[in-house]
DNA sequence: ATCAAAATCAATCACTTTCTTTCAAAAACA
DNA sequence: TGTTTTTGAAAGAAAGTGATTGATTTTGAT
């Protein structure tokens, strides 16, 4: 076996699991233990992954420090231009629901409409909601500590008392068949009945939700708009999605 | 398994749940207690995460702000006094609302019972009980931008749906004729309903409410018991009340 | 408040796994 | 064939792990 194809072959199972173990790498090469050391010590040498006891992972982007700071605010970046074109939507007058979640939170900055009211599930929306000077209505129920979303049968009989011009929610997945869909079953739940109440929908989804699906879905692709950063890396994608929906996107 | 998996479940675990035990990090790992504890002063270090008695929980985030904290340490002896003796009428197992407003608020560090599930109207309650892990449920309706607190149609038909063992109350007013009283007639309409669907009721008062009165009455005084602080100018008021309801006093 | 019991922690040891270094055999190339 | 490159194996070094011990902190009861 060539060189080229083991570093490819590591390579590609690197991008798959994020972290490989040295036996993995053995195992799908045939290769020997030191042979797949010289391998890594060449990638790790061209700066394509980081060497660490037991295998290898995705190289740190930058000097090994601040990952996590750094991820966080290149996250927050994104975040933040999605966040702003799909506040772009909102129109005076709208009542809008706001799904909770971070992506959501970070319309707020960026809502330009007057007299607008707001319906949230989200207890991070409701004190930055009011700090803007907008009407603010809670559904009640079930707080789950992990996303701090009101959920459960009240937080759905509440929603059943309103109608949107527009709904904003968060996903974890984005797929074209499975649709949208989340973690959560109770969630999902609420998801879609705010779907359901609204005239128009948005999912909000930054680049790493693309191709991926979790456990529960709330909408099929079509049901709600996607509003995304288009990346170089998900444009094919997103090129094959804009067939089955609507898709607003930002680039960097 | 490799240590930077490991790492990546301990973080994940830590944002869904705000803190997490050492022993719930060894069985969703399944490593030891001493790789664990290695793997957390190793992401302490890292600035990822704070460790603390028992287990992790996330890094202090940024200082709070100030003006609420200076109003907070103003009243905040007398407060907390009140709410360790208020909190201190809770029972394994009770079912308790919590009225919105920081008297209430300062009950929580105090509560001691296990397995006891808390309503709220108001805002500033809900991450505080989350964090000491009580189950939380929320009115919904339309948010008191002042207070933060929850009111309307919508939250008092939510409060509709539940029965208390026990409801602990702010007040603006305490008056022997007039009862207890708040400026704001929808919060005091929310407040009597939550009297009306406990078994007991709590008002919790420091000195400077008693020989007051508000706008808006929501109960007379034998329809719920004062809990206060006792200081020499108001001995003789709080002995002329305790003819109509029970007092339940600490002394400074 | 004070004390004892329980839980948690830090330090250390023995053991396992992984890593580096080294060397010789196999493969590739001229 | 002779030379270079790549490969696999082996030995000692380094790192990671789990269990144990005694110290420290927290909890509960008096």
């Amino acid at each position: 076996m060539l060189t080229y194809e083991r570093h490819d072959i590591i390579l590609e199972l690197l991008r798959q699991k994020r972290t490989v173990k040295l036996t993995d790498l053995t195992e799908a090469t045939g290769a020997s233990e030191s042979t797949i050391r010289r391998d890594l010590i060449e990638l790790e040498d061209a700066q394509k992954l980081k060497r660490i006891h037991g295998g290898a992972s995705l190289p740190s982007r930058k000097s090994d420090e601040p990952t996590m700071l750094d991820k966080k605010t290149v996250f927050a970046e994104e975040k933040q231009r999605i966040g702003k074109l799909a506040a772009s939507f909102i129109e005076d007058g709208d009542s809008i629901y706001l799904d909770a979640g971070t992506s959501t939170e970070a319309m707020l900055p960026f809502i330009e409409a007057k007299d607008i009211v707001i319906v949230t599930n989200g207890l991070n929306i409701v004190e930055p909601a009011l700090q803007r000077g907008f009407r603010t209505y809670v559904l009640g129920g079930y707080v789950k500590s992990g996303t701090l979303a009101f959920i459960g049968r009240t937080a759905a009989e509440s929603l059943k008392q309103y109608r949107f011009d527009k709904a904003f929610l968060g996903t974890n997945g984005v797929d074209p068949e499975f649709g949208f869909s989340t973690p959560d079953p109770e969630e999902a739940a609420i998801k879609q009945l705010a779907i359901q109440a609204a005239q128009q929908a948005f999912v909000l989804a930054d680049a790493s939700k693309l191709q991926q699906t979790s456990f529960s879905r709330f909408a099929s692709i079509h049901d709600a708009a996607l509003i995304t950063e288009i990346k170089s890396e998900t444009e094919l994608f997103l090129e094959q999605l804009s067939e089955h929906t609507t898709i607003e996107g930002v680039k960097p």
